[in-house]
DNA sequence: CTTTTATGAATGAAGG
DNA sequence: CCTTCATTCATAAAAG
């Protein structure tokens, strides 16, 4: 459903938030009318998802939310009449507040999740749904690598047209502001990138 | 459900917006960190209600009101006050002519495009239409992936007279983790909303 | 217009 | 770490 995620996205990109002087120290800021903005589309979305809600909740009087879920799944219940164990998939998948969870260790910086650090994460996020040490030294190995790629991908433009002189600063480097990766896009508009999934909003900060 | 306008409301409230004084004018701020924290809620909030849309449409077969509803929702009233909704996800197609010299490349054998290789390939089929290496790379992982799924489906290996659908690969490796059955699957909290792993509620549910 | 199919893209996991 | 593979998801294109 990208009609909920697109547009939510955009909104948060719609507030662009501006930067002012604030005695010396520069904050984002946001001026009423983008917070009333962003309010509303809050609220908006918040209207549908209780529609949705109570629209699900009409129509499934069994209360099997979790085993439903299988919308787009290519096999179906009936394939094994006699009984045969076929236990549908067994790939992990992070819920959402997984994703938030990791999402924000990943974003503090604290890379190289040691194997200590490992066992933490994974017991702080095993309330939230099944999960293993593995998921999450996977998941932090496959977050880093495609983070990276992507800023590789988002910068063919490693011009510095005003660098000639080679600036000794190496950790500095090329920090990308926004997570655009090469996509294309047909219609010749680039005002805005293909944000799908919420985890791609993640690559906007600019830390380590 | 109460789930949504809660955490939407946390939401709100957890980014409390300071005021600073710009230049004699007061103005809301957010530092980045609420920003951000802001951004992954909502794109969190996005991906549950995706997967809730999708519950839903699964659940309802006969088409009812809320796929048309939802799927034609426009409500978007501040981003696109003209009306014309910003173009959303789109995806590569591969023109002709593209395709043509990516069929013949994959065909010379080289199977494993490196990442210079991927660049001359991109180089090659740029003149003819938007591409990006991502999108050369991806073309490559699936031509070959599903190359080798039509052989495999084509070829019912040495003796397998009945069982079309049970497909399944012979390197099936299971190697689930030991603490794979460790979830907890019902919590009935609030955050997880009933939304757990497709496979731990299959698991849990054993099909109906 | 609705349903089905083909295929681009995302991602968990394995290998090296 | 980095690369590769397998599976799944989403959507443009095709079929009805």
């Amino acid at each position: 459903m990208e009609w909920g995620k697109q547009n939510i996205v955009q909104v948060a990109d719609e507030v662009n938030i501006g930067v002012v002087n604030n005695g010396g120290v520069f904050v984002k800021v946001m001026t009423d009318e983008q917070i009333e903005i962003l309010r509303k589309q809050i609220a908006v979305h918040a209207a549908i998802c209780e529609q949705l809600v109570h629209l699900h909740k009409s129509l499934t009087l069994q209360h099997d939310l979790a085993g439903a879920r299988f919308g787009n799944l290519y096999y179906d219940p009936l394939m094994t009449p006699g009984g045969h164990r076929i236990t549908g998939r067994q790939r992990w998948t992070p819920t959402a507040v997984q994703l938030q969870i990791l999402e924000r260790i990943f974003d503090q910086g604290n890379g190289t999740p040691s194997k200590q650090k490992i066992k933490e994460i994974t017991s702080e996020l095993c309330p939230h749904g099944q999960i293993s040490e593995t998921n999450v030294y996977n998941w932090f190995q496959n977050r880093r690598a495609r983070s990276k790629r992507k800023q590789q991908a988002a910068t063919p433009n490693t011009a510095e047209p005003e660098v000639e002189t080679n600036v000794e600063s190496p950790n500095k480097k090329t920090t990308i502001p926004e997570d655009f990766q090469t996509q294309h896009v047909p219609s010749s508009r680039v005002e805005d990138l293909g944000f799908k999934n919420p985890e791609a909003s993640s690559a906007m900060n600019s830390v380590d």
